[in-house]
DNA sequence: CGGCTTTGACCAGCGC
DNA sequence: GCGCTGGTCAAAGCCG
């Protein structure tokens, strides 16, 4: 049931009338074939903060509900205590050569190590926000397929990430906060889906505002391709 | 020159 | 204590 909101599959059918220039069409289909790849990366990860966001809730309702007055709590060996920890896995493929991913944010390497189990060696990153944003991630491919990245991702980013001259963003992504309550409108008025979770929506919109800014000519082709989605729907309803 | 990668040293936890 | 292993530091080097 709780997975029901989490599915932010923007099915957008974008059907972009007839381009002119095939090469760019090719182009555009290879971006939306990894765009959608990295959709599902997304998906994965609103999940696992999902699952994370109540294992840190149900923590919290324990502690506040019980306070034991045993003060001697040692400093947490458990350091991922505050800090949520998730994995994820992308498909890489041309791009064996470099460890670099590209998932919105600045990293910077600090260390790379074999591992015992995997012949592949598994690489340290921190943010490259330092100290101010101590998020760090481990990037390693998988044992058996080389072409499979693992990577595990700590603590969240408490900055705005680095989109790259970040211009005027394209208006189908508006935040609108209500109270309490943002609620995503990507499509046309009557089908906006509200959810009371701020803070994935907060989360998957500006992952989708860095994927998507990523690209300028891609946002602008899917933000025409919108628009005139959103104008034929208004026209079919009047 | 500044930021990043490279890479060996270093350290902490753990099992023996 | 010793050695193994995963994680981090930092010096040196690379590159725009
Ligand atoms: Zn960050």
């Amino acid at each position: 049931m709780d997975s029901e909101w989490i599915n932010p599959s923007l099915s957008l059918d974008l059907s972009i009338g007839r381009s002119p220039d095939q090469a760019s069409n090719g182009d555009l289909e290879a971006k939306l074939n990894e765009l959608s790849e990295e959709n599902k990366r997304l998906n994965e990860m609103v999940k696992a903060m999902y699952s994370n966001h109540t294992a840190l809730h149900h923590q919290l309702m324990d502690l506040t509900n019980s306070v034991p007055p045993a003060k001697k709590r040692k400093r947490m060996r458990m350091s991922a205590n505050m800090t949520s920890i998730y994995t994820t896995s992308m498909r890489i493929d041309a791009s064996s050569s470099r460890l670099v991913v590209r998932d919105g944010y600045q990293w910077r390497k600090y260390g790379q190590k074999v591992t015992k189990d995997n012949p592949s060696p598994r690489a340290y990153f921190r943010c490259s926000f330092a100290p101010s944003c101590p998020v760090k991630k481990k990037v390693q491919r998988s044992a058996e397929d080389s072409s499979v990245l693992i990577a595990t991702y700590e603590g969240e980013h408490n900055h705005d990430p680095p989109t790259t001259e970040n211009e005027s963003l394209p208006c189908f992504v508006s935040l609108s906060s209500s109270d309490s309550a943002v609620a995503l409108d990507l499509r046309p008025r009557g089908f906006r889906s509200e959810v009371e979770c701020v803070e994935f929506q907060r989360i998957l919109a500006e992952k989708m505002v860095s994927s998507l800014t990523r690209d300028p000519s891609f946002a602008e082709a899917l933000a025409s391709a919108i628009s005139g989605r959103m104008f034929q729907h208004l026209q079919a309803q009047s």
